[in-house]
RNA sequence: GGCUCCAUCAUCUAAUGGUUAGGAUUUCAGAUUUUCAUUCUGGUCAUAGGGGUUCAAAUCCCCUUGGAGUCACCA
């Protein structure tokens, strides 16, 4: 059986770089018809926020992901991670270190002034003596002092890292007792049988020392798959201070999370030419084996096209429901049908569409200056008037194709072209050059307001 | 700075060692549309540089350059 797990460590709201990882894990559980894990890394208690956990849950009910079983929190698993070092202790492969913080620091800057790497110095890797009062020790694990740790990955290949460069004796319990990162992520994925670790390739360089925890506990290894980071235009990992990196932000921007996940799958992954993918296809064709190696660049363009896309092919119903969060309440409107036809091709977001649908159904309270000046012109008066009084003599005007045809009529009877009635009527209808057909629009707001709209306008 | 990773159009990406290096987004031009948008058609734009290996290199190897990540009693 596949496990795979999402880890985040409760600092604040889901990230976009994190909902990708996510999105990973959770495909490649669903296709193997495994469990997907939800783990809060909340070990460190001088950092934790306990709405986090609840934001990324809601984060991931936005989307539609969702983890098997109940949330893991770290920080009620103490008594678990205790017990594994201990263990250590007792096997001879950890001990206790009584060298204060202050001293280590201290150590570190001359190394480093040196030009060495910081490093411990196991002082207490052998220590057999009286250990000295008052000083409270933390618990380091006994790392190979020599030779290589190859990181087999899914992704980037094996990668050999020289234990000399890289390790040392590092601490996986605090002074206070509370058990660190490393140790603590290499037992819970053991335990909780993880056998695909799809992260990050920030974490990569953390690998070599969970690999240490995993074979001083004699756990099996799991599979690693290090996924590149998303870069920000600057070509740097991206952060909170690039703006929009809050998934929660996208849904109150206006984007659906089916094309949030796609723009997101298709970042480091690909399946030939294909470049719409629901979330069965992306259940049927997504593996970790095709991720690519390099980072790529967030680009907010193909996130709106790809939006767009699936706001064109959504169902109206299913748009009158998204459209309620932006405040366009249309459930009992009677042509809300036209107007969602009318609208839905002309949106990039919900948000641009709600816009749109104000523009129709609110009479416009003043007209913008430069669609006056190029859409009123003197003629138009006459022209305006002449379709007010052909509106009023026509009868059962329904549908958009019925105005449609009275507009014919009226540029057949004065010989003009379309457009020297289509834009004083729409300066008159929307206070603006642009915007939907005239005739949907007519015909959603009705044959009155259309004629208050045309007269508000003449009397300007 | 040490270690590690990465390198195809502006961006996301495709290409059993053999293709006129393909698609998508963006952009530009044209068509459609009373407007805007949509849609359709077409165009511009890439293998970082240098050495090898090979009949043949975007693809394999080396070097250079550039970029990124990481180096805590944070996760």
């Amino acid at each position: 059986m596949v496990v795979t797990r999402f880890a985040p460590s409760p600092t604040g709201y889901l990230h976009i770089g994190g909902l990708r990882t996510a999105l990973l894990s959770y495909l490649w559980a669903r296709r193997n018809g495994g469990k997907f894990i939800l783990r809060i890394e909340d070990t460190d208690f001088s950092r934790n926020d306990e709405a986090a956990a609840l934001a990324i849950v809601e984060a991931f009910k936005w989307v539609g992901l969702e983890h098997d079983g109940e949330i893991e929190y770290q920080s009620s698993r103490l008594a678990i991670y205790q017990e594994y070092a201990q263990k250590l202790l007792d096997e001879g492969k950890a001990y206790k270190c009584y060298m204060p913080k202050e001293e280590l620091d201290a150590l570190r800057e001359e190394q480093t002034a040196r030009k060495e790497r910081a490093k411990y110095d196991n002082r207490y890797r052998d220590f057999t003596g009286t250990p000295p009062e008052g000083l409270e020790a933390v618990i380091r694990i006994k790392a190979p002092l020599e030779g290589s740790i190859t990181v087999h990955d899914g992704v980037k290949g094996d990668v050999v890292f020289n234990v000399a460069d890289i390790l040392d004796d590092f601490i996986i319990a605090r002074a206070d007792g509370t058990p660190t990162y490393n140790f603590v992520v290499a037992v819970d994925d053991a335990l909780m049988g993880v056998t695909d670790v799809i992260r990050g390739d920030d974490h990569l360089s953390n690998t070599p020392k969970q690999i240490v925890v995993y074979e001083a506990l004699g756990f099996p290894l799991p599979k690693f798959f290090h996924v590149p980071m998303i870069h920000n235009s600057e070509g740097k990992k991206l952060s909170k201070r690039d703006g929009a990196t809050d998934v929660m932000m996208y849904k109150t921007m206006g984007y659906t999370p089916e094309a949030l996940l796609n723009f997101l799958v298709r970042l480091g992954w690909s399946h030939g030419d294909q470049e719409i993918f629901s979330m069965a296809e992306m259940l049927e064709l997504f593996d970790p084996r095709d991720i690519n190696r390099s980072a790529s660049v967030y680009n907010t363009e193909k996130l709106d096209w790809l939006n767009s896309h699936y706001l064109k092919n959504m169902p109206n119903e299913k748009l009158c429901e998204l459209l309620e969060f932006h405040g366009v309440i249309l459930v009992s409107h009677d042509k809300k049908e036209i107007l969602l036809d009318a609208v839905k091709e002309r949106a990039k977001t919900l948000v641009e569409m709600a816009t749109l649908i104000n523009e129709v159904l609110v009479r416009p309270l003043e007209f913008d200056e430069a669609a006056l000046k190029k859409g009123y012109k003197e003629e138009s008066k006459a022209i305006l008037e002449a379709f007010a009084t052909a509106l009023k003599n026509s009868s059962e005007l329904h549908l958009p194709s019925d105005y449609h045809h009275v507009m014919e009529t009226v540029v057949a009877q004065l010989e003009i072209g379309f457009g020297k009635i289509g834009q004083p009527l729409r300066v008159a209808l929307l206070g603006k050059l642009s915007g939907p057909g005239l005739d949907s629009v007519m015909a959603i707001i009705g044959v009155e307001e259309t004629l208050a709209r045309i007269n508000a306008l003449l009397k300007h």
